[in-house]
Parts: structure tokens; sequence; C-alpha cells
RNA sequence: GGAGAGAUGGCUGAGUGGACGAAAGCACCGGUCUCGAAAACCGGAGUACGGGCAACUGUACCGUGGGUUCGAAUCCCACUCUCUCCGCCA
């Protein structure tokens, strides 16, 4: 959410920011709901202020034994009446005002490049080239049939098309993927680990900034107003929602893996082979809560830790800088992360990395005291996938595929899957 | 699913409808004392919003939302959450 004293005071810059991203200006009117509320409010605030004279009198006036005025009485009524309509006019221009902002995605920082789709996205750079196979490759979605690891059939009988089921070997994968990254940023990169419920509350969603504006994209729980998580992000946000965090606590560095569901109604008819888009997937997040301050140089260890895990599986990737209009919603920077897959002959999205500065914090109302006795502050928080199983399992089994059909464990993951190969039939 | 209890400041915990933003204790911060510390004593500490250049000042907030009243932490209604016991269950 964007703070409403950077719209009163300086409402050019947002509104350009805001129309970097395509969205539409809606200052004028946020600010014109803005000055009524404020009418209304000072307005209330002083008639209370008199009401709450009088009444004192009278409570004193009680004690001593004599009984108010029906005059008084009726004049204490007939302000209490005022108060009540002017009340209930400022609430609604506040119902209004907060609609409005929450409506209205983060401002990119001054950096980010500008542009309207993903032609302006910046390609930061890049580790590794595209590899050749040097025989002709499979793409994963038969190379997993013919190695028996993944079962797309049964897996859409089970929950429809996008949905899937890995088997042997290829489960065991995905799980050693897991453990290993988990192990890998608790013991080298700082992150506590967190397991978390993959099913929130509505404001929760909010809090996140997934709802209201992508109810579209979530699955949802009529019953009991419960929403599945697409990210652990939602969750992580909000663990700290409504409180301050003490001085000396951060920054926080949590990491947490859950599965993430999407319903992916924008992209239908997109990416309908193989495990690349679908509706449940497993992914590693990483989080943090951070002073203000350190937001954009954490952003970039961030993202060196979602590169950690490439380099070790020995991928070729590249970053790129996402363009104002490609951004997320929450997002005032982002990175993508995207691995070579030589199969499918693409760069695959395995991870976007993005400070949020302190647009969750303030939709959730998460403070921090700064010092012993400080003004709260709203702290920043950055996320960053490290890394989404799905993709990564494309490009491990596409890359390493060899001429006779098998793939090769990355050497890391061996402890972990406790074989180095997973063998042609 | 059934029965009961509860929700008050960072924590514990008082609070006959009128002097209550709220006792007391703990924790915290500052000071006195001390070579230093502990103890003791004195003092200070909530959050949000409005107005003001500022000192400051006004309003709201006792789980949430309504209601009664001149006036609600206190009375009434609804809801949410927590805890205990019983049942069921991985």
């Amino acid at each position: 959410m964007i703070a409403i004293d950077q719209l009163r005071r300086d409402p050019d810059t947002v509104r350009k920011a805001l129309d970097s991203r395509g969205e539409p200006d809606s200052v004028a009117e946020i600010l014109e709901l803005d000055a009524a509320w404020r009418h209304d409010r000072t307005q209330a605030d002083e008639i209370r202020n008199q009401r709450n004279q009088v009444n004192r009198d009278i409570g004193h006036a009680r004690s001593s034994g004599q009984p108010p005025s029906p005059e008084v009485i009726e004049e204490m009524r007939s302000l209490g009446r005022k108060v009540d309509e002017l009340e209930a006019s400022a609430q609604k221009a506040e119902e209004q005002i907060h609609e409005m902002l929450l409506g209205l995605p983060n401002l990119p920082l001054s950096d980010v490049p500008v542009g309207a789709d993903t032609d302006s996205n910046r390609i930061y750079r890049t580790e590794g080239a595209p590899t050749e196979l040097g025989f002709e490759g499979l793409p994963h979605w038969d190379l997993a049939e013919r190695l028996g690891i993944i079962d797309f059939q049964r897996g859409a009988k089970l929950s429809g098309s996008r949905f899937y089921t890995t088997i042997g070997a290829g489960a065991r994968l995905e799980r050693a993927l897991i453990s290993w990254m988990l192990d890998l940023h608790t013991s080298q990169h700082g992150y506590t680990e967190l397991a978390l419920p993959a099913v929130v509350r509505r404001d929760v969603m909010e809090g996140s900034g997934n709802l209201p504006k992508f109810a579209d994209n979530l699955y949802h729980d009529e019953e009991d107003d419960l929403w599945l998580i697409p990210t652990a992000e939602v969750p992580i946000t909000n663990l700290y929602r409504d409180e301050i965090i003490p001085p000396g606590q951060l920054p926080l560095y949590y990491v947490a893996q859950t599965p993430c569901f999407r319903r992916e109604k924008a992209a239908a008819g997109r990416d309908t082979r193989g495990i690349k888009r679908v509706h449940q997937f497993n992914k590693v997040e990483m989080y943090q809560f951070v002073e203000p301050d350190s937001s954009a140089d954490q952003l970039e260890r961030l993202l060196g830790h979602a590169e950690e895990i490439c380099r070790q599986l020995g991928f070729s990737w590249r970053v790129l800088e996402l363009c104002t209009g490609d951004m997320g919603f929450a997002a005032a920077k982002t990175y993508d992360i995207e691995v070579w897959a030589a199969g499918c002959q693409e760069w695959l999205e395995v991870s976007s990395c993005s400070n949020c500065t302190d647009f969750q914090a303030r939709r959730a109302n998460i403070r921090y005291r700064p010092e012993q006795g400080g003004r709260p502050q709203f702290p920043h928080t950055l996320n960053g996938s490290g890394l989404a199983l799905p993709r990564v399992i494309i490009a491990i089994l596409e890359n390493n595929q060899q001429p006779d059909g098998s793939v090769i464990i990355p050497e890391v993951l061996r402890p972990y899957t406790g074989f180095d190969r997973i063998h042609a039939p």
C-alpha cells in the first residue's frame, strides 16, 4: 500500500510512477476524498471535545448530588447526533480511500527500467551460455515419461489438466532438491527454516497484496473462506502482521518449502505440455524483513543466494532486471533468474527476487522499532524463490540427459538422492 | 461435533456506568547512590490519526462489529479467537 502521506506531499511523483506501470491515474480522486475525510474528522473531533468536557462536568455535579438539567441533556443529545453524522461521512470516505489505495501497485524504484512489456526487461548478467547436447535431446515431458518418473495421464485423472504425479526416482529427485536447497540456505546463507500452513485467511491474502485484485488466480474454499497460497511469500509476509518487531531483531531471514497453488487462468492454453506451468508445485522461498536503508543491498544478496543454487547445479543462467510494466503488484524492483533448458531450447524462469520496500509492511501493518524508545517504522520486505522445483527438474533432466536416455544427477544432490543417475528403461 | 472458561498496555493482573489511557507488580529507559555493579530511592516510557513551523494540542483505541446512554473497559446483542474437558481422528 502506498502511504497517503506521500500522495499528499508529492502527488506528481506518485502519478509518474503509476503511469510507468500502465496504471490509470486516480491520484486526484484520492486526494479529494482525503480532503473531505480530514474536514469531517477535524469537525467531529472538535465536537467530541466539547461533549467530553460537558460530560465531565455532569459527572462531577452528579457525584456531588446535582443531576443535570434536561436542557443540557438535550443539547448533548443533539451534539451526539452531529458527531454520528460526521463520523459516518468520514468513515465512508476513509473506506473509499482505503479501497483505492489497496488497488494501487507499489512504486518502482528509480533505477528500474521503464517500459510496458517484456521487451523492456534488461539483461542484468549472464552466467554460462546456452548449451548444446551434441545429440538429439528430448524435451522433459518425453524424457520423463520414457524414464517413468512423471505420470501426466494419471495426474490429470486425479485432478485435471496441469496436474501431474512424480514416481520413484522423480519423486526422490524432487525431495532431494528441496532438502538440499533448504540445507544450503539455512547453513550457508543465514536463513531460518519455517514450515507453514498452505491455506490462509482472507485478510492474510490482503496483507500480501494478492487480494482483492488477484482473486482470479487463487483457489478458494467458500465454506471457511480459506485461500490456498500461491507462494510461501503470503504466509511469511503475515507472520508479523499487526506487530511491532522489537529493536535489534532485524534483519530477519526466513526460508520455507511449501506447495504453491495457481489457477493460471490468464495463461490458459500456454505451456500446456510438461511441468513448466502447473496448478500445484513445490517451491523453496526465501524471505527477508530488513531495515529500509539496507533493502537495495539485500536484494543483491538475495539474488546471489538464488544464483548459488543455479551454480551448484551446473546450470547456465541469466538474470533479468524487470521493467516497470512487467513487475508484480507488490514489487518495487525485481530480478528474474532464467536457466537454460537444452531439451526445449529455452530460458526458464526459476526464480523471481523482489524488493517490495514498505508496500507489504504497510498493508499488513508490520512495524519495527529501530531503537529502544524510538518510533515504530515500516520495515522493507524482500522475497525470492530459491528455487521453484518443477522448472529446476526440467533443467536437470534436459541438460543432463545422455545419448542412451539416462540422466546424470548433479553431484551436490547425490548425498540426498542416493543415486547418481536415473537409468533408461 | 458436545460442554465450559476466557480475551484489559511489552508481560502478569485490578477495575460499584461519571476524576479511567486505565491501579499494582514485573520487565524496560533515565537519574541519585557506587571505583563499578547489585539493592534501594526518584523520575520516564503505549499506538494511530487530525491541527500546528514548533513547544504543544485534540480525538480515538480495554478481542472485532453493532446497540442502550448526556456519558461505556464496565450494561445488551452478534461475531472472532484462545484455553480446558469429552468425543472422533493422522
